[in-house]
DNA sequence: ATGACGGAGCGTCTCCGA
């Protein structure tokens, strides 16, 4: 059976909402992680969603931050919030939903940007990454296809945006955040590589100013770090670029993962 | 052309994003 699985940060969901329909048209995903809602958990679109067959749980809490799973081969288990994870200046925040669909165990995650490397919200999100590592080891303990597919906001390698040295002293790059990811490689998750529809780097984020996605300034943050089992079935990953152009689009572009089960 | 910030809210600025 092919399973289609997707992951995107849409940057609100209320102004994306014609985009994002059309595209879940035309791409069919059957499970899809969503990022960066903006709204809460009420606000979510569910009819326009549910009218093209997919079942939904979603999780915000304001105007910010907010993450989604859409289902069409069942949700079930549903998870709100990480287990364990840290607290930035007093306020939850809707940053991890986890969801079993057909199956397939997903988590859909907007890992905390960082801001500076000398703000307090770089700690938060090392600690974020921490919480993230015990979860994926109790999750790695059950036989089943499993992934952390979203928005991790850290670039794995220097390859991985466009000109390391228009990054130094940022984060997304710092060595504390990519042993975080490296963490979760060496508890046994993959990093699922899609590949680019133009030119020779999957980016998936390209800033809205400057004209950086024309000029392909971008950097490879979200992504699909699946188990053995998950990643031993991917037939194709890509990232849909054709989703950032145009009038109106999200400054993320989707990763598109494609299944043999 | 892909084309030179955008979203949200106690709002006409400020915060946030990466």
């Amino acid at each position: 059976m092919a399973v289609r699985v997707a992951t995107w940060n849409v940057n609100s969901i209320v102004p994306r909402l014609p985009r994002v329909l059309d595209w879940l048209e035309r791409t069919a995903p059957d499970v899809v992680c969503l990022q960066e809602l903006k709204n809460t958990t009420e606000a979510f679109p569910f009819d326009p969603v549910k009218a093209l067959g997919y079942e939904v749980a979603a999780f915000g809490l304001g105007r910010w931050n907010g993450v989604a799973v859409l289902s069409k081969i069942g949700l079930d288990d549903v998870v709100r919030g990480l287990p364990g994870e840290p607290v930035f200046d007093g306020q939850a925040e809707a940053r991890a939903i986890g969801a079993t669909c057909g199956g397939i165990r997903v988590w859909s995650v907007y890992v905390p940007n960082g801001r500076e490397p000398q703000n307090p919200h770089y700690g938060y999100k090392l600690e974020w990454l921490a919480a993230l590592q015990n979860v994926v080891r109790t999750e790695l303990a059950q036989d089943r296809p499993f992934a952390v597919l979203g928005d991790f906001n850290v670039a794995p390698t220097d390859a991985d945006v466009w000109d390391i040295a228009a990054f130094a002293e940022s984060t997304h790059v710092t060595e504390p955040e990519r042993d975080a990811l490296a963490k979760l490689r060496e508890a046994g998750l993959s990093d699922v590589f899609p590949r680019p529809l133009k030119y020779d780097h999957p980016f998936t984020y390209w800033d809205y100013r400057a004209g950086n996605f024309p000029n392909n300034k971008g950097m490879r943050i979200d992504l699909v770090y699946g188990n053995a089992e998950f990643a031993g079935a991917v037939t194709d990953a890509y990232v849909d670029r054709e989703a950032r152009k145009g009038k109106g689009p999200s400054d993320h572009a989707p990763i598109v993962v494609d299944l043999s089960r």
